[in-house]
DNA sequence: CCATAGATTAAGTGAGACTAATGCTACCAG
DNA sequence: CTGGTAGCATTAGTCTCACTTAATCTATGG
């Protein structure tokens, strides 16, 4: 059906000097070769790509046609592969990376913009999503690495997938001041919270689940949820309206805490940690790109404003 | 530089299936020479193409972007060799044709309007030139064929182009009906003829000398040249307007000598003909489109009609 | 008219494309 | 846990075919 490939870039060569010598000199081949090539390929094709006049080639019309099939695609091949090449030597190109839905829009775009200060010719696609979504956009070949809740999710990669802690969030169940004051009267035992109000995170279901059965070892089967939102800022906006309190991420209200908007209820337990991992196929030999930015994103990771805002958190005595 | 391109080919099949077994199956080799021509791609280009997962391979972005370069060329490649198959069991494509001006003007149109009611999927060019300009054009396969005046513009086409005479035309002086009643009175002589006045035809610059050397026997150096024109329209124009005598193609003025507008002088001597000529490459092995199209041509120019629109013409005695 | 340039053709050879067989490893069924 | 299987990699051996050298052909230019 389809033609030797490589008499197609014979043929290109031939066209493009509308000779067969300049063709060979191109292809650091002797004229015999190539005539021979152009031979066979009219002859697979069964199609006259030339008509021969003597010292000169007239390419026939089929011949125009299929030169105007192949120039694009060489000049795309040359440019392409070359642009492929100089990634090797420079940081350059796309970078496809999943991550869950907070942690990318909040921290990643910061990252992104720093990174790009160095390598501008650097261009970031960034996929959000659960875990299970992630790993099946690495399986599939759509992103070339994921930062994954490993914790929360005990999903077991297995294998082929080499996995790097990133960073631990701690995972604390917060209120407003007012509702700690007023509501809760600052009595944060299990039977004085455990049928308040509570707001959830429907990509999170587990949750609020999980973090009762860390802290009180128990397992509730129902809360009394007045709201579900769809994002950790919904959730938020629905603990300052006093609505009543939900589980999340520390470093999402860092700073609310710290101002004293809200507070983060504890146990004589240490704080539940979700650990964020870099996931990637573990035999996968990663591009200079990739490597470049991981460093710069581990480097961003360990900077001292970052780890206090992951970790430093004050909580209810 | 460039990789070997059926190796491209390979890896086109490769990724398509994410699997060189399913690669090996459409190529109908075994899975180890895909196996083979992968690694050895890989090599070439210095460049992973796939992460080897057990079972299974998945793209990287390099991968990925090869395969965004191959695509659309092998979509394209599928289908233009398939039109190109095509065009060898029904007429269809293009066809590039040359031809004179005035003859392609106003007799190729309405055979190609003739030619496309039977077969619709051939489309034309027209390109319209004196023979140098043609005879360059064939040269240079921009044209498939080309119909030349071949007499009057004696050059020599030798060797390499088969001519094939289509028709011959008539050149005559003709004058108007009043010009030559009340200017030349009835008087073709070459004494009272040739100092009278003409108009040509500047891109022939030739045709009213060999009018008269072929008519008299006289090379005539200087004539009284009232006007010069661009096209056998103008020529036409300037003769009704009683400006003078002009030399041309009789079938353009057919109509009008019938009507007695305009009259051809002649002398004893037969008409002088120009020869207008299919001519192409002798050794070119025309398409089937190229072969029909020229049969209904040669059909259509045998027609009574066009055959009396020719060469019946009444002269002055 | 010879010399030349450019294409084609013929014959011989070595690289490399392909096959067959084996190895390897994750996954699955029982 | 264990054997079976599926899919890719690897190896060794065979044979095709891409390439070279050399000869042939022919329009063209000096």
């Amino acid at each position: 059906m389809l033609p030797d490939f490589n008499r197609l870039k014979v043929f290109y060569y031939v066209y493009s000097g509308k000779s067969v010598i300049s063709a060979a000199q191109m292809l650091n081949v002797t004229q015999s070769a190539v005539s021979q090539h152009l031979k066979k390929l009219e002859e697979e094709l069964k199609t006259l790509l030339f008509t021969r006049l003597h010292k000169r080639l007239v390419p026939t019309y089929e011949g125009e046609r299929l030169f105007e099939i192949i120039k694009p695609f060489m000049v795309e091949l040359e440019s392409g592969l070359q642009s492929i090449k100089d990634t090797k030597v420079k940081p350059s190109g796309l970078l496809r990376i999943g991550a869950p839905a907070e942690f990318g829009k909040i921290q990643l775009p910061e990252i992104f913009a720093s990174f790009r200060q160095k390598y501008p010719d650097v261009t970031f696609t960034l996929t959000l999503g659960n875990p299970e979504y992630l790993i099946n956009m690495l399986n599939e070949g759509q992103i070339e690495f994921a930062l994954i809740d490993t914790f929360l999710t005990q999903k077991d990669f297995s294998g082929i997938y080499s996995i790097e802690p990133v960073i631990d969030e701690e995972i604390v169940l917060i209120a407003s001041s007012k509702y700690y004051e007023e509501v809760l009267k600052r009595d944060t035992s299990f039977e004085n919270i455990v049928d308040k109000e509570y707001i959830t995170f429907h990509a999170k279901g587990m949750i609020l689940k999980n973090w009762y059965r860390y802290h009180f070892g128990k397992m509730i089967s129902k809360f009394n949820i007045v709201l579900n939102v769809d994002s950790a800022l919904g959730l938020v906006s629905g603990v300052k309206s006093h609505m009543g309190m939900g589980v999340m991420a520390s470093h999402l209200v860092h700073e609310d805490i710290q101002k004293g908007d809200i507070v983060a209820i504890g146990t004589d337990k240490k704080d539940i940690l979700n650990r964020i991992s870099l996931v990637q196929f573990q035999d996968k030999k990663p591009s200079l790109t990739e490597k470049t930015f991981q460093n710069h994103f581990r480097d961003f990771m360990k900077q001292d404003h970052v780890t206090a805002k992951f970790s430093k958190i004050i909580r209810t005595p």
